[in-house]
DNA sequence: GGGCCAGGCGCG
DNA sequence: AAAGCGCGCCTGGCCC
């Protein structure tokens, strides 16, 4: 029935969401005109996304990554790039860049991201009817409106060129983190076991606990004269510790390491055994790894600076004890790599800081700092530079400040800046332009109150410590999240090349990691500065330079030719363990 | 039984 | 218990 246009030009966006339960499709030229609209049937859909995305490399639009991309993922269509509306509608709504009113307030599109939906992949296309849970509205209508709205935000901004960064490193982040839940990290349940059982003793068969972690126990009980002690209720194990002589003011192991009692060894001992059975035992293992896969749920965007969170499973929290567990598939390898030093040097381009540039050019930061002669060793570098991000004020790293101050004035007036901002009740924004929300209403009614006749002294000691906390937030929002921004173009730029890479035989494919990344060296794991590529063992050594290749790249996208690099550790080995 | 909070600790 | 940022998860204890 229909007549195909003749000729048509590729198009540059193609928009997709749901008319009448189906799903649907518009085509938009460059300038964002719809030339064309299509109804696809579930099962086609997949097929379709397929072939426009061979044919034309669209940018795809939709709603919520996860609502989309999960299932096509799963049924082997990966797309290149994608324009996420819930995530960016979250930037371009408090981006102090954006053309002010283009983005409403709080509505529908800040719906949280659907958690409980991604876990339930790749059945989403099932979601439908008024049973559906909350979410950014997928009404292709409704979709196409709040695109136009986030276009003519970015077009009408301060700096369009930045926001489009913004939002298209934003949007790769949505793509990388489904992709990263389809492939999996490639996890060996029988090393995992391994350790626990060398540091926990055997998995018990029925309950009750591991005989070591007991054996720790005991020694605990005894040394406290208390057979009954509990140790897993912080305040009836402060009471036994008290009651032995042990006047601590908290059960932490910072302030027991520095008791001298018989019971503190053991003690701490317990602890950590019980932490790690607790977070990462065998109940994790069964909840967490199937397959021979851990596929944690990552949340781009997720923390108010723009780095990621993730939700279940602990995948930002994976102690350093279970890297070992972290193996590659036969014939594949592992390409761990992590940044060295990446807020400072964020810091130095961002400021255009060229003596904080120059003394991390080629080396460890610190010990370029050290060069310099601002301070004398690497240990107060590192304390020093660390306190000038998060806002320290006392203790070493205070007083280390002013020689910092002296050494990269240029660097530490940006974050001292940011700094007065936020305690003046001002908003801060990233090098590409994600803003920090503002102050609070208690916040500024504390402010405002303090400066009242009738101010009372609680109320001035209050509002500045507020203020304070304030500054110190601001402070290291702009650090935090323009390191954020970088990772993301890093891993957006590695994921490129990766994925231009050869395919491998099917004979050498890892099946486990899902049709789309079973024949090629793809990204595996992320957090915050350290990637986890798995490469079939002959393009690890490729893969492994695309990493660092990507590194470069990132640089020169975000700070142009400032001359600043990203240094990277990086390892190729069967597991991720680092020695 | 579910919801919420604090303490504690894992990660960057 | 942190002086100094950002998180998530577990447990116990308390509330309704």
């Amino acid at each position: 029935m229909a007549e195909r246009m003749p000729q048509p030009d590729p198009p540059s966006w193609i928009v997709l969401g749901r008319t009448d339960g189906a799903v649907a499709a518009a085509l938009l030229d460059a300038d964002g005109v719809e030339t064309e609209r299509r109804t696809l049937t579930r099962a086609g859909l997949a097929v379709w996304v397929a072939e426009r995305e061979a044919a034309d490399a669209p940018r795809w639009v939709w709603n919520d990554a996860p609502q989309w991309y999960a299932a096509l993922l799963a049924s082997g269509v990966r797309v290149g790039r994608c324009h996420d509306l819930r995530l960016c509608h979250a930037i371009l709504r408090t981006s102090a860049l954006a053309a002010a009113g283009a983005i409403q307030e709080a509505d529908e599109w800040d719906a949280a991201p659907f958690v409980g939906a991604v876990a339930s992949a790749p059945a989403l296309f099932e979601l439908e009817g008024p049973s559906r849970s909350a979410g950014p509205p997928d009404d292709l209508d409704e979709v196409l409106a709040e695109f136009g709205r986030q276009r003519d935000a970015i077009a009408r901004s301060a700096d369009p060129s930045r926001l489009r960064l913004l939002v298209a490193a934003e949007s790769a982040g949505a793509l990388i983190a489904e992709e990263l839940r389809a492939a999996g990290l490639p996890w060996d349940a029988a090393a995992h076991d391994r350790v626990l059982a060398e540091l926990l003793g055997e998995r018990p068969a029925g309950g009750g606990l591991p005989a070591k972690l007991a054996a720790a126990a005991a020694r605990v009980r005894e040394a406290l004269g208390d057979p009954a002690a509990s140790l897993d209720s912080q305040p009836k194990l402060l009471r036994s510790l008290h009651r032995a002589g042990v006047l601590v003011e908290s059960t932490s192991r910072w302030e027991l390491a520095e008791q001298k009692h018989p019971v503190i060894p053991p003690l701490l001992e317990y602890k950590k055994l019980s932490r790690l059975l607790s977070a990462n035992g065998w109940a994790w293992l069964d909840e967490w790894v199937a397959d021979g896969r851990f596929r944690p749920v990552f949340v781009p965007g997720g923390v108010v600076t723009g780095r990621w969170a993730s939700s279940g499973g602990g995948a930002l929290q994976l102690p350093r004890q279970l890297r070992e567990a972290v193996r590659a598939d036969p014939g594949w390898k592992l390409v761990v790599a992590d940044v060295a030093q990446l807020e400072p040097r964020v810091l130095a381009a961002m400021s255009s800081d060229t003596a904080l540039a120059a003394a991390a050019r080629g080396r460890d930061l610190y010990a370029g700092i050290v060069e310099s002669g601002a301070v004398p060793s690497r240990q107060e570098a590192k304390i020093a530079l660390l306190g000038a991000m998060y806002g320290a004020t006392t203790g070493e790293s205070g007083r280390l400040m002013p020689r910092l101050r002296r050494a990269y004035p240029r660097a530490m007036g940006l974050v001292d800046d940011a700094a007065r901002t936020g305690e003046d009740g001002g908003v801060v924004s990233t090098w590409l332009g994600r803003t920090s929300p503002p102050p609070s209403e208690a916040w500024a009614a504390a402010q405002s109150q303090a400066t009242e006749a009738e101010a009372s002294g609680a109320d001035e000691t209050r509002a500045r410590r507020w203020a304070r906390d304030r500054g110190r937030f601001t402070r290291n929002f702009v650090v935090q999240g323009t390191a954020a921004e970088w990772a993301l173009a890093w891993m957006a730029d590695l994921r490129t090349r990766l994925h231009a890479m050869p395919p491998v035989a099917d004979d050498a494919a890892a099946p486990r990691s899902g049709p789309v990344f079973a024949n090629r060296p793809h990204l595996a794991f992320f957090l915050h500065d350290e990637v986890i590529v798995h490469a079939p063992a002959e393009l690890a050594d490729a893969a492994a330079e695309a990493v660092t290749d990507a590194a470069a790249a990132a640089g020169r996208l975000l700070f142009g030719d400032f001359p600043v690099d990203f240094r990277l550790d990086v390892h190729v080995a069967e597991s991720a363990l680092k020695d």
